[in-house]
DNA sequence: GCTAAATTATCCCGTTCGGTAACATTTTGG
DNA sequence: CCAAAATGTTACCGAACGGGATAATTTAGC
């Protein structure tokens, strides 16, 4: 369990989590619906990548988004 | 606690946190340092919205974003 | 070193988003 | 209830950026 504080966290876990996976990002972003791109920059902790997108690659890859009072 | 699994349901953890803080959009926008139509698309769900400037908002409102396994 | 993978660059159209203000909706007070 | 006030949504303009596809360059694994 990580606790998100800046676009960098994030991409961090999500690259983690998609090596643990055993997938490329070709194929992570193919079956995500993404461009290899976007995938690249959002692992890198691009603070402009989308939501939407961003929500639906953590999913892909098993990973659940929760956000409660600090 | 939360679970995120789409924009909207993060744009109504948002609101719901806006309120109980008792500030009006503009002034959440202000302090986030973003405009207020950014806020007013992020609580409606916007699909687009910018991860930095969400994360931003988020903290501000004292809310924690985390990410785990399945 | 060779090969696959990842990052970076380029082209390029569509979109984001701030500031401001108009418009719409919700809330409040009598 | 209804009018006024507060809050939220949206249009406009314009500069800037997003990100897909593809190719080139760099990096990593064997």
């Amino acid at each position: 369990m990580s606790t998100i504080k800046t676009p960098a966290d994030l991409g961090k876990v999500i690259r983690q989590r998609r090596k643990a996976a055993k997938l490329t990002q070709k194929k992570a972003a193919a079956l995500a619906g993404i461009g290899v791109r976007f995938l690249s920059e959002l692992e890198r902790g691009k603070p402009t990548a989308q939501i939407g997108k961003t929500i639906k690659v953590a999913q892909l890859l098993g990973l659940e988004i929760q956000i409660n009072e600090r």
